[in-house]
DNA sequence: TTGATTCATTTCATACAGTGAAACTATATT
DNA sequence: AATATAGTTTCACTGTATGAAATGAATCAA
């Protein structure tokens, strides 16, 4: 795709999700990144030719990320390492939304029978940071962490209900190129897919992935555009499209109450 | 090879477990970690006076890891953000080590009726990567990712058998700044809680958790300094010290076959 | 309210840390 | 053995990370 790392750094660009600030640290971070990316172990000249760096400057970030153990190294090939645990658990544990999303999911779920979930919105992606069970389990294993498309599933659509053309056009992009949608895909698709301008839930069957139904809200935060919502799930079996949206008014509940605890997140 | 920190940086003896290589990654890295000991939201200040650097670089250290959603910021406080969760994913599903062990773990915990765990060696501390639970649960939670202390528990105590007095000296300060140890706690009771040298498994009981009791043999690796122990745990109604050593030839066995796929990783 | 104090953010000149080309070594491929 | 590819070290240059100081925004004391 972008190989824009031209040595002229002339001016207008979008060349990047992130651009300026902090290069060693951006591009270290980037690295760290495409080491999640591709879901096995990088030998140094893939990750330096995937980033846009020279091998040096590659190397030099891998040590200090493995001294940090954020990254781990057996022979030639670098990984993600065990520092991210702890990490995560500390994410999970400490983090106010998602302590406090607990108990609410866990109400919503008991009152609908059905399976609670919350996702936070991560660059064009989201993530499933949260989620109870219901009577009827999911049968495709969804686990904390895992990165979706924001471009199908309600809890992804409905993050997109105020964005721009050249926001979808990202998102598309992204989704392509993780492998979430196909080539085919595209903006016109996918804003057809969303709820109507006003709508405050979003629904989805078969959407993301097959036999599943679900409806999603947005928690409002005060920047307007919000970054987490909340979804219940069901397969297709267990429940209707009528089941599913006689949830939203609990979700709606559900999502004002997270809201409160949320406050600005953006600077 | 990785002779470590080898770098001299004029400064004193202790500044820090890392020096120098990449001062602004290296800074960047060290908030982050800080962030997580301090298991609630940090100011701006606070970051800054405990990482020994000035506002504004911690400033923009905490922007560019906001921008990937390594830290999340409410106001005027940060925390870990959300991308710490893909990256664990990304972790414990291709991690070849993590991988392997699943399936041993699993057979060794059916064969004996045990609790079996994987811990990794980071810094002065160890992680727990992996567990499969036995008959008799724990009681205690004890989730992925936590940190616990080299000093105590038969996981760590296998890990320090080759240890220098200078190592033993900063496995203690560790512990006892993580608030796993007594302040009382001095390398010498450390030492003598050591296994025998040449003794190729460690016991513990109610050392680090009273009620449990545990033992644990290293993973070797090419390195000689083993930095994976596995362990069997039990409480301690559900079992005795010789139920317990009775469980280490299987042990040693899972460690060897864990040993050998650590060789054949390469692609 | 006012004024005092602390904290967050921006600006800016400077030094030094991060950079890639090139040289060199190790490892794979023929 | 010879060739090609990947990894690592060296080094001179410059671009960027840096903290002091100034500014602005909260928070606190009366």
């Amino acid at each position: 795709m972008t190989t824009a790392t031209s040595t002229h750094s002339g001016g207008s660009a979008e060349d990047g999700p992130k651009a300026s600030n902090m290069r060693s640290l951006s591009r270290a971070l980037e690295v760290f990144a495409e080491l999640q990316r591709a879901e096995r172990p990088q030998r140094l000249s893939d990750l330096a030719r995937t980033c846009g760096m020279s091998l040096p400057t590659t190397l030099r970030i891998l040590r200090v990320l493995q001294d940090f153990g954020m990254v781990s190294q057996t022979d030639k090939s670098y990984r993600i390492g065990p520092a991210v645990l702890p990490a995560a658990r500390s994410f999970l544990e400490n983090d106010p939304l998602v302590v406090a999303a607990r108990p609410v999911l866990q109400q919503v779920a008991s009152q609908t029978g059905l399976t609670a979930s919350l996702y936070t919105r991560l660059g064009f992606e989201r993530i499933l940071v949260a989620r109870v069970d219901g009577e009827a389990p999911l049968r495709y294993d969804l686990p904390l962490g895992k990165r979706l498309p924001l471009s199908a599933g309600a809890a992804g659509k409905i993050l997109l209900t105020s964005a721009s053309d050249d926001e979808l056009r990202q998102v598309v992009a992204a989704a392509i190129a993780a492998g979430q949608e196909k080539s085919t895909f595209t903006p016109e698709i996918l804003r057809s897919r969303l709820p109507e301008p006003g709508a405050d839930y979003a629904y989805s069957a078969d959407e993301r992935a097959t036999g599943v139904l679900s409806v999603a809200v947005a928690v409002p935060n005060r920047t307007g555009r919000p970054s987490e919502s909340i979804s219940l799930t069901s397969p297709v079996e267990a429940a209707s499209e009528a089941t599913l949206k006689a949830g939203v008014p609990e979700l709606r509940r559900a999502a004002g109450r997270l809201s409160e605890l949320l406050e600005g997140s953006v600077y």
